[in-house]
DNA sequence: TTGAAAGCGCTAACAT
DNA sequence: ATGTTAGCGCTTTCAA
């Protein structure tokens, strides 16, 4: 089953490799009638490139390397499987690196990806400041965009979510259903989620409450801290729980039910993300949808602008505006009285 | 920033590329003094191998396809996780085709991994039937490995849990825990996975309660399904639901909580696969846990030995054991009456 | 518009 | 043990 080359599809098609290559790759003006024998020559032989030697040629293999922090974590399956179509249908393949959480196998990693001759990198850093040095480091060699966290100012490319407009939806929506007394549970990190979170967070719950600002806990962004950052934030009489993401809301959501503190008749609970997990907690959980899809996409376009040739424009940073996703954790608590016997919501009646 | 090449090695180090060739490969062997001083030259350069060229060379290039039916599948990303860090650890790289649970997908994708030479191929095949022409064409042309699903009989080697012995755990544990009435929720599919483990039930369950085998809904692996199931089982007056998998399970287990049935009380539940969400279903989901690591190791060594020349030895398929991990689902119903007024199970006390 | 020829950086014969 | 040389299959000058 040997190979098809360009040495064949040429003898068959009675002209040179350097023609065919022309016809197959569009590089250069053929004649039509020429073109079209290489193409019938080529089709009958069933041709097909070998990107591996067109890489070397062309110094571009037209992979792009994508390194997160670990694949489990739920929020990424979704962005790995856009990033994945956004590049294929770009005619680019994706190496994936997963780098266990740890910035040491993220160096690792990363060097593995340049060395494989990638033509760029999407890189979604496992530590704001940990992982600066070897994201530096690669976008010196190859295009580098960051996705969905950022790594330190102007290192690179970047493409985000707008955490401060979702957390503003989030505020916006508890005032309007009413809520007042609202807290945060937060994450003490340094990375754009934990910090852009809690700053929109203190800047807007004053419109709700002059002290709400005030009332902040710090943890990770685990359930285990959303379980016991509920005992912490309980004594101050909160009707609202905005929490920094979606497992620390839905650790939230399991110890408040196990206190049997009604969620959402006494107390709203919001989280961060939407990822799976918040359609499926109970009551299901009001959170902020990260534009998963756009960001992918827009990662694409920013890598693609710069392999284009646009190597040294100036760094450019996407943020995309999250939407607000309304279900029963935050429901009204007029309508919550209505079924105040049930602990069940109204749209699992259905 | 131009790379370095073995060129500028062997002149740094006084020697000929091949012998620098030789020195980085360990392919012969080379005069230790030799092999130092242009280790030495390699180093001081920053020497980097340029992996294309020698993938064009040697006909391989290290890297492996991993094709899946889709990413955002719950069970998937702890796989790939251990894929991705077995190949690596081997010095391949993965190269992750998702394909949108489509087969005309998993068709193109694999042609454009074939396209880039990949050495070999890992495929999670979209579907037993429909995914089998595209899996024996490509297993023609590279070593294959399916993973976890199969594909039809004697097509590729082939690694997955052993399905049999992990639905066989459940029944034996809830006999031992006092379940008799027992009845399965499976789904209809001709994948290994829904025949294997309705099979399996049908031939165990019979040892709870003659009539148990007869007690079987069939629809798909969906939380809908496992929601409506419920209803179509509580009529038979189960004390025990085991669940084709962990989505049907946690499906089934929203339901119940809806309708008031107590869950272990009157009814223990149990799903397949072990997901994320098992552990933080309330209760907490008593399940069969894949061996996730093996499945990959053993993929890896598969692959390996295909790769390392045996290429024509007979197909072979392993099946690995999976363990039951016991939650409160399925938790005595002695123990549950202790607690009968909370709605909480023993852990969460802690 | 086409062809001939020179490599991309490396490995593997084949020499020595 | 080491050097020389011929490519791997392709793209891209450079000529015609």
């Amino acid at each position: 089953m040997t190979d098809v080359t360009l040495r064949e599809v040429a003898r068959a098609s009675g002209c040179s490799i350097a023609t065919v290559s022309r016809v197959l790759t569009g590089t250069r003006p053929v004649r039509p009638e020429t073109a079209r024998k290489v193409r019938e020559a080529a089709e009958s032989l069933g041709y097909r490139p070998n990107r591996v030697a067109r890489a070397l040629r062309s110094r571009s293999t037209g992979t792009i390397g994508l390194v997160l922090p670990q694949i489990t974590n739920p929020f990424f399956p979704s962005l790995v499987r856009e990033v994945e179509h956004a590049l294929h249908a770009e005619g680019r393949a994706v190496l994936l690196a997963d780098c266990d959480d740890d910035p040491k196998t993220e160096t690792d990693r990363i060097t593995t990806l340049l060395d494989r001759q990638v033509d760029a990198l999407l890189v979604i850093p496992v530590d704001e400041r940990h992982s600066r040095d070897a994201v530096e480091t690669a976008a010196a060699q190859v295009p580098l965009v960051l996705l969905d966290r950022g790594c330190g100012p102007g290192v690179a490319d970047s493409v985000a979510t707008d955490n401060t407009t979702g957390m503003a939806l989030v505020l916006d929506h508890l005032a309007a259903t009413g809520r007042r007394r609202v807290c945060f549970v937060g994450a003490s990190g340094t990375g754009s989620a934990a910090v852009e979170r809690l700053a929109a967070y203190e800047a807007g719950a004053g419109a709700l409450d002059p002290r709400a600002p005030e009332r902040v806990e710090l943890g990770d962004f685990s359930l285990e801290w959303g379980r016991a950052a509920v005992d912490r934030v309980l004594p101050s009489r909160p009707d609202a729980i905005v929490c920094a993401n979606d497992l620390i809301a839905v650790g939230a959501l399991q110890r408040l039910r196990q206190l049997g503190v009604d969620v959402p008749g006494e107390i709203a609970v919001t989280g961060f993300d939407d990822i799976p997990m918040a359609d499926l907690a109970d009551p299901a959980l009001t959170t902020v949808r990260q534009p998963v899809r756009e960001l992918a996409a827009e990662a694409a376009r920013l890598l693609g602008r710069r392999l284009a040739g646009q190597q040294d424009g100036p760094r450019q940073s996407v943020r995309l505006a999250p939407e607000l996703v309304v279900r029963a954790s935050s429901a009204p608590r007029a309508a919550s009285a209505q079924d105040a016997d049930s602990t069940h919501t109204p749209e699992e009646d259905q």
